[in-house]
DNA sequence: TGAGTCGGCTTTTTT
DNA sequence: AGCCGACTCA
């Protein structure tokens, strides 16, 4: 039963009678049982594609054809990676111990630790996220006065991270590069200086940890082979996601072992591993993915890597998925309407067998204020007729549109949370923090350290800094040191005792992480310290959460309040991961996905971007600011493949939902302060109008700048008979793509009165001028200043006044503080839940 | 050296 | 409108 040695590659038959293929449908079976070099699994959006993965894994473990240790399986988020790893197990039945199931970027790290020696670094190496690198490259980008090139740290990033994603290198480039043209010399110098000093610091970018992993595969075929031989089968989600050097990394990973390298290997190779010829033969791929997904490019996703995996891998099996088992036939309808118009895909159409269900909802609001309340209010009722917040999401392309959809639910007392944007650990006093304990792991890093010397405020300034590193960097040593050393170099007093305390302080933590007795108690243990007492002791030390707490400022104390925050993190890290340690704790904050700190049992609603959405499903989805220059977005109108791309994101947003798809526009638009008049997008255009049903459609309100109470403008469901959609609004959701440069990518039906499009446009354009000029900005403008009410009491009974909903009565109050939430009933519109706080309201004596 | 003010720029999406 | 960075003053 537990003989290793009775593993045979072809394995027990599996399908008939398994559990594992029960209730499967034909295509999903094959793909659970296909076995062979290369599978390739095209999964259309709710096809069940993790049922089949997590199913096709624990089928070859079950059946004695693979052990635990011998499978690969890369996802795109660590959440991801532990919902699989869960799924796997509960269908085994068992613990998945030794399998690896991770993200590209997590699995590379762990290859990079175990094999640091090889290139020079500790395994305490340090991981610059896209911010460390953007501080790195501002430095270089000044020093070598690059700036008026027209260098800057994001374009330059972008562009060095474009390279490396090609596996290329400093050199490679100014080996191509035209070096007649000085700019292209000058990035060169940048790029060769940003490596340099990543070198120097120990530190790899995010690109690197894939591309370095490579290089050391390459370089030393030794520790390729290791993996190679260990990793029988590899499975790899979102394949339409991946950029080019993770496709090498896949190659690499796949190859077979050559009979020398074999030989060497230890434990040494058994008979049954190696073919005739003495070779270990390749391992197994599979991959799953769908081309009408892809929505990474910018990032260097190369769809060509899913569209030419058979050409790759001769021999390949595909399968496709098209049975949906997620949305109804609406929504699926619209989907495929959608994408249809991106006309360089492999043909592919969902469907499901479960009915039509609701029709599509849609809303046009005058102010992106006014698109907001629609969401509140649409969430409140579906809330009240039985939803629970966790069942419903709201998508928007970028983060800056959460703003305007936070107010309205904060003042509608919604739950809500948000996903990614500004990160936790991208927070200033969270990263001043981190900077702390990434420098005692790291005391080569100059950016964390360059950090830490300025917070809190301790009289070390850019003089002090540029002296210490010169020292640093001409000694040899690393920063820690240098600090001690102080004494050596021409700083004051004052200066002098603050440098070398900081040292003794860091140099302290870093021996309690190393297991070394920092503080002289009876500890004979050499254990490393928990990462909660390092940061205890740095926070402590340093002062930093009581010098936020004597601000008095509200800000601050929030400040303060995430830093103890994070004490709590790390807490809870030390807790669940004992044997872990500083170097742990800091890749998994590195490495963390903005989906990853999903949690589904909060009970609130969720507000994401349409990528964050990827790969998430809720019964009820809001899909918000579908317009033109946003949705598409006006930075991908001008690129190749840019409209086709920002097409597919629709389609994933529309694809997300289960039974209920809300699209909401607006037709204005607050930007860079000032406002602007919206167009309904062109997807828009493309669902089918019998599929939408118009709360207030685009032509309703062309015009008039909405002189009617909001409340007033949106009934419920009934009242307003959906005639709008089809007539009015499609002829007026016409137009063309503004500018009207034909890119290659806009492959747009021309269709209609592009004239009167535009001249309802410029009357729009013109009206909302007016408005702004007339003063206070638009009616239906809530943004601007809170109001506050500070302790209005309320009790059941009173009657009270809104400004949207006109008289009602309180019925009840609950919450406390500024938490405090009031039920009232309004003659207008019915039951209201109101943030007493902030809601528009005043009592009736 | 550090605090405060003014001006320019921003918004695509993320491991 | 808000944030960051450069510049100015104490």
């Amino acid at each position: 039963m537990s003989d290793f040695e009775l593993l045979d590659p072809s394995g027990a038959p599996v399908g008939d009678g398994d559990d594992l293929t029960d209730g499967l449908n034909p295509a999903q079976k094959r793909a659970v049982t296909a076995r062979g070099q290369a599978l390739l699994i095209v999964a259309g959006a709710g096809s069940g594609k993790t049922r089949v993965l997590t199913h096709r894994i624990a089928s070859l473990i079950r059946a004695r054809e693979a052990w635990p240790s011998q499978i690969l399986a890369i996802t795109f988020t660590n959440k991801a990676a532990a919902e699989m790893r869960e799924r796997i197990e509960g269908l085994l039945g068992a613990s998945a111990q030794g399998m690896w199931v991770s993200t590209f970027h997590s699995a590379c790290v762990r290859i990079l630790r175990r094999e640091a020696e090889r290139f020079g670094y500790g395994s305490g190496f340090t991981i610059y996220d896209s911010a460390d690198s953007r501080a790195l490259l501002k430095r270089i980008i000044k020093d070598l006065d690059a700036d008026s090139y027209g260098f800057t740290p994001a374009n330059a990033g972008a562009k060095i991270s474009r390279l490396k994603n090609e596996l290329s290198d400093a050199e490679a480039y100014t080996a191509t590069m035209n070096a007649s043209d000085p700019r292209e010399r000058l990035f060169g110098e940048i790029f060769r200086t940003y490596d340099a000093e990543l070198r120097r610091a120990h530190a790899f970018d995010f690109d690197d940890l894939i591309g370095q992993t490579v290089h050391l595969f390459r370089a030393h075929p030794d520790v390729a082979a290791v993996y190679q031989r260990r990793f029988r089968h590899v499975l790899v989600d979102e394949y339409q996601d991946t950029n080019h050097s993770q496709y090498a990394l896949i190659r690499e990973l796949t190859k077979p072992v050559a009979p020398v390298d074999a030989e060497r290997l230890v434990p040494p190779v058994r008979a049954a591993e190696v073919d005739g010829t003495g070779s270990i033969p390749g391992a197994s791929l599979t991959v799953v993915g769908d081309s009408d997904q892809s929505i990474y490019a910018f990032r260097g996703a190369d769809i060509r890597n899913i569209v030419e995996f058979e050409r790759d891998f001769p021999g390949a099996e595909v399968v496709k998925l098209e049975q949906n088992y997620r949305s109804t036939q609406n929504i699926l309808s619209a989907a495929n309407a959608v994408i249809g118009n991106n006309f360089d895909r492999q043909e592919k159409s969902l469907w499901t067998s479960e009915g039509d269900g609701k029709r599509i909802v849609g809303f046009t609001g005058y102010s992106q204020h006014d698109e907001a309340r629609f969401v509140a209010e649409e969430i409140e009722e579906l809330h009240r007729s039985g939803l629970a917040y966790s069942d419903i999401a709201v998508f928007y392309r970028t983060n800056s549109q959460t703003r305007a959809l936070e107010e309205l639910l904060i003042r509608s007392a919604v739950p809500y949370r948000v996903l990614g944007g500004t990160k936790f650990y991208e927070r200033a006093e969270i990263k001043d923090a981190m900077s702390y304990l990434t420098s005692i792991a790291n005391p080569y890093d100059p950016i964390s350290w360059s950090r830490l010397l300025g917070v809190p405020k301790r009289g070390i300034g850019p003089m002090a800094e540029a002296h210490l590193a010169n020292f640093q960097e001409a000694q040899g040593i690393s920063f820690h040191e240098a600090m001690l050393r102080a004494g050596e170099l021409t700083f004051g007093p004052k200066v002098r005792s603050a440098i070398t305390g900081l040292g003794d302080l860091l140099g302290r933590a870093a021996r309690m992480a190393a297991g070394g007795g920092a503080t002289d108690d009876s500890g004979t243990e050499k254990r490393p310290a928990p990462v909660g007492d390092l940061l205890k002791l740095i926070l402590d030390e340093t002062g930093m959460v009581e010098r936020l707490r004597e601000k008095r400022d509200p800000q601050d104390e929030a400040r303060a309040e995430n830093l103890e925050e994070l004490v709590s993190v790390a807490r809870e890290f030390d807790a669940k991961n004992p044997e872990a340690g500083l170097v742990e704790f800091l890749t998994e904050v590195s490495l963390v996905a903005a989906a990853d700190d999903l949690d589904d049992a909060s009970g609130t609603v969720s507000l994401m971007t349409l990528h964050t959405a990827k790969g998430l499903e809720y019964p009820a989805v809001f899909i918000t600011g579908v317009e033109e220059g946003l949705l598409p977005h006006q930075m991908s109108v001008d690129e190749v493949g840019g409209i086709s791309e920002e097409r597919r994101l629709m389609y994933v947003g529309i694809t997300r939902a289960r039974q209920q798809l809300f699209i909401t526009l607006a037709s204005t638009r607050a930007q860079f302060g000032d406002i602007s008049v919206a167009m309904p997008s062109r997807f828009l255009q493309e669902i089918p109008e019998h599929l939408i049903e118009w709360r207030q459609s685009p032509g309703e309100v062309t015009g008039r700048g909405g002189t009617e109470s909001r409340a007033l403008n949106a009934p419920r469901s009934g009242a307003r008979p959906a005639r709008g959609g089809a007539s009015s609004t499609n002829s007026s959701v016409t137009f063309g793509s503004g500018g009207g440069r034909g890119s290659a990518a806009i492959a747009e039906p021309a269709s209609g009165n592009m004239q009167s499009a535009l001249d309802k446009w410029r009357e729009r354009k013109r009206l909302a001028k007016e408005q702004q000029a007339a003063g206070g900005g638009f009616p239906n403008l809530v943004g601007g200043n809170v109001r506050d009410n500070g302790d209005l009491e309320l009790a059941p009974g009173d009657r009270i006044s809104h400004e949207d909903y006109g008289e009602g009565r309180v019925t009840g109050v609950t919450g406390v503080g500024s938490k405090r939430i009031a039920h009232a009933v309004f003659e207008s519109v019915g039951e209201r839940k109101l943030l007493v706080k902030l809601a528009p309201i005043t009592k009736h004596d």
